[in-house]
DNA sequence: ATTATCTATAGATCTATAGATAATGC
DNA sequence: ATTATCTATAGATCTATAGATAATGC
């Protein structure tokens, strides 16, 4: 049949919204477009007419959600300050709902095991945090602090949200949140 | 047929050191016990006289690659300083090896996928790298740093290092590796 | 006339099991 | 007699494609 091409943009989207959550929920090798499609009020046989291949639904859906997260991080900043930025990504909540959190959290390890395209994507598009973070810290801080730098501090972010989703004792992982905000806020101190 | 036990146990380390490899490589999801029993020597029919289930698998090839990880970091502390293990972990070396690498930074997101008990099984396991962390900063800093603070520093060592392996730029890769060093050993100094 | 959607399917792969085989531990 | 290994296969799933259908944009 045919749609206006308002139909087909909405379809379009709403397939990248299940899959950039299903990913970061299941993991992107883990995850099958029966189940994406399936989410998304479709059969898997549509897939095709969206997208070129499961890779080019990988590269937009990481874009999306990388994307959708400097949005929020901006937001954060903009309300509040770098404290509060950390503490909502080092929070029980972030921990709890993979499926809308940070994409590097939840698949830094898939990403480097795709094709250059999507390494790309990956990387421009996490650059919009990293100037965000590292502006917030540049003010912070009083010096100027590089994409790099801001890296490093996403890693710790990242890393530190791993291991408390990863450890199964409740009060551990919190400790484990409380320790990582106290590391982050002591990197983004005046010297 | 019937062998020895000596030969039973070399086999079940066999398929235990290819499947730890690759899990790193790869990524779990994406191996499957055909490549590892081939890789291992054998075909795929025996795999369930050795082990019970993937899972199991899993769990025991997690415990496996960081005891050898928490080993390497003994043994780097041992001859020589944080500083020294700190640049061994953020090196171009360790960025690309992950197949020998470190278990979090290569696995970190898909672990809490997992069900409990290898959960427990890699908290249990890295707990052994946390407490040498810990203790080389203690003495480093001087002031008495525990488990969750050593989690925050390997989460930032781990996920710099996913942020380095995912970025397709050389020159980039290789800044944050820097920078990541840099916070690292600030994190770890004297206040 | 176009085309998004559906059903159906190809061909590969996945985890797990069954049954035959043959070498050797106890 | 035991049992690690092999071949074969079940049944589910994976990505991707083919062809029919039917609603509607241009």
């Amino acid at each position: 049949m045919r749609y206006s091409q308002e139909h087909n943009e909405e379809t379009r989207d709403r397939i990248l919204a299940v899959a950039s959550r299903l990913f970061r929920e299941e993991g992107i090798a883990a995850v099958g477009l029966a189940k994406i499609m399936t989410d998304a009020g479709l059969t898997v046989g549509t897939f095709y007419t969206h997208f070129k291949s499961k890779e080019a639904l990988v590269r937009e859906a990481l874009r999306r959600s990388l994307v959708a997260r400097s949005e929020c991080l901006k937001h954060a900043l903009r309300t509040g300050d770098l404290e509060k930025a950390v503490r909502g990504y080092l929070s029980p909540e972030h921990r709890d709902q993979p499926g809308v959190g940070c994409p590097t959290a939840a698949l830094g390890p898939e990403v480097p095991r795709h094709p250059r395209a999507t390494r790309q994507a990956y990387s421009s598009a996490l650059d919009l945090s990293l100037d965000s973070w590292a502006e917030a810290m540049t003010i912070r801080t009083g010096k100027k602090v590089g994409r790099a730098e801001a890296a490093a501090f996403v890693g710790l972010l990242a890393g530190t949200l791993q291991i408390a989703r990863a450890v199964p004792d409740h009060a551990e992982s919190a400790a484990i949140l409380e320790a990582g905000a106290r590391a982050a806020l002591r990197l983004a101190r005046k010297e």
